[in-house]
DNA sequence: TATACTCATCGATAACATCTATGGATTCGC
DNA sequence: GCGAATCCATAGATGTTATCGATGAGTATA
């Protein structure tokens, strides 16, 4: 038994002629007969009778043809549901984000997200870079956010959504505040408060002053950025971020620093094998679209 | 698509593996594979995600498991809804009954049916035989008591179940009353109240008459069988009759006629193409066994 | 690193759905 | 009442395809 056999017999059912349902199911009247008489046999009762030229459908058949329609329907809303689910009408994402990402630019791309596609639902989960390798293969998440590369597996990509310089920051008390830049052999001599040693925004600094032969002066380690910053501000100390990430943030003034090497990449994980769904793609473009024109920004810290 | 993409992707879907699901479906794994890359490419969306050597069901296959689950689950359904159907276990008998057939042995009959079957709705309907001929071509009847023959169509098969000689039938007053039997050519002589003579009982009896050159002495027709007998009770006239249709009426006496062809049969009829359900069958079978050893008689008349 | 396991691909084959042609049976129209 | 038209069933031919076996690619396990 195969549907072919449940749509024919719907449709001379419903026509009470194998003729007529030939022509509405462009089959010729041979393929109707062999076909029923197969389905009949397969089931051992027969659903029409054949009596003169004309047919009528026998009890059994009242009874299955019922049957079949709620089946056949079944699956009809089933297609629909994942249609629907595919055409962003409804769905489940889950985003993996590492750390700061989901302070910046990323309220604003779900912001606008939800008002796009109301019936998804997003779950954002900060996580560290293992944890979105894991998820992605196992399929915990979908995709993730990440500014720093690179992923220590093969069978993770990453689309890169942006890339930006790394700046000093400094407070106004800071000998440098008001320069334009600097060059990045002259930090050696000045006090840097840092992430630790352990993260991996502290060894994308590291490694690229080691590339230049220069040692940062780190003289404090902090894991929290806000607290950085609000150190930074108070003190004669500065720090190298994103400058995105203390933007509008008072108080602070930024140097360029004269390295075009030093920065930092946002970037798009995703499963090299998995299927992208449509809302999944959807939400990683939106992000690369606002991250390109540089989007509506949620500022760090309050007036 | 087809079931058999269906049942494929339930399997897999519940092994969580092409080749575990090819072992207990015994197909290869080739086959699953293709057929459910044929399933992914009809729907336009993937079912599993592959990633390395195992799978993984996507959304959209979680969703869709679901609605075929429940589709499979309805045609099982309505298998088994007409196997039981077909088993006696329900269904719906309407059988058509020719006059006092429904007098005599019949309700015996039905009774014995309901206990056995009690899930069986059966519908009795007292038509002419025109009707039952037309219900039988048009499935409005399943089949039909008479005892009277011959169907007018040779697509209507006759089962005869049983049959009796006419008798005379005489109240106490009848100069007849207490002989054990009568000639026929004495018949011409005693005044008779018969059917009309566009009843096929009447027609029988005419017919007999005159294949042996004896017309018969009618003085009174009634449509009415019980008025017929209520009648001869209490009158000198006579009339012939099957004596199972008189079973236990007071004051009447019957005799015995001088003729063998002075009979009737009753039969089941049956359209000769229509299939004949179980249910059909077993109470036709039932009746043809009550009449054969006389079963259990209603009597017309109370005491 | 070698081995075993899993899924995908490919060519061959057998099964089968469909078609055309035809027959049997019934109904309709003149 | 008889021929034409209609309808379903059957038979043989044909194209499609489900399946198989062999093999390859990739991954996990020892």
């Amino acid at each position: 038994m195969e549907l072919r056999h449940l749509h024919y017999f719907l449709k001379i059912a419903e026509t009470s002629s194998f003729t007529a349902a030939a022509a509405a199911l462009r089959v010729t009247q041979p393929t109707l007969s062999h076909q029923i008489k197969q389905l009949e046999q397969e089931i051992g009762i027969p659903l029409f009778d054949r009596v003169g030229r004309s047919i009528q459908i026998t009890e059994a058949g009242r009874i299955f043809r019922g049957h079949v329609q709620r089946a056949l329907q079944e699956l009809e809303t089933g297609l629909a549901t994942m249609t629907g689910l595919e055409g962003l009408m409804h769905g489940h994402l889950r985003v993996g984000v590492f750390r700061s990402f989901s302070n910046s630019l990323l309220p604003g791309v779900l912001a606008e997200f939800y008002q796009a596609h109301p019936g998804i639902h997003v779950s954002m989960q900060q996580m560290s870079l293992a944890s979105m390798e894991m998820g992605l293969v196992n399929s915990a998440i979908d995709f993730a956010f990440t500014t720093y590369l690179p992923p220590t597996s093969d069978r993770i990509v990453a689309e890169e959504i942006f890339t930006e310089p790394l700046v000093l920051a400094v407070g106004h008390q800071h000998a440098l505040y008001g320069q334009p830049q600097v060059e990045l052999k002259k930090l050696a001599d000045v006090p840097l408060i840092l992430r630790p040693a352990d993260t991996p925004s502290r060894q994308l600094i590291d490694s690229c002053f080691t590339a230049r032969g220069v040692t940062p002066n780190v003289v404090m380690e902090m894991s929290s950025g806000e607290a950085t910053l609000a150190t930074v501000r108070c003190s004669k100390l500065a720090t190298i971020c994103a400058g995105r990430a203390l933007n509008g943030a008072p108080g602070l003034a930024t140097l360029q620093i004269d390295e075009p090497t030093l920065r930092r990449s946002g970037a798009i994980l995703w499963h090299r094998d998995r299927y992208r769904s449509p809302a999944a793609c959807m939400l990683a473009q939106m992000a690369q679209h606002a991250y390109a024109i540089g989007g509506t920004v949620i500022p760090l810290h309050g007036p």
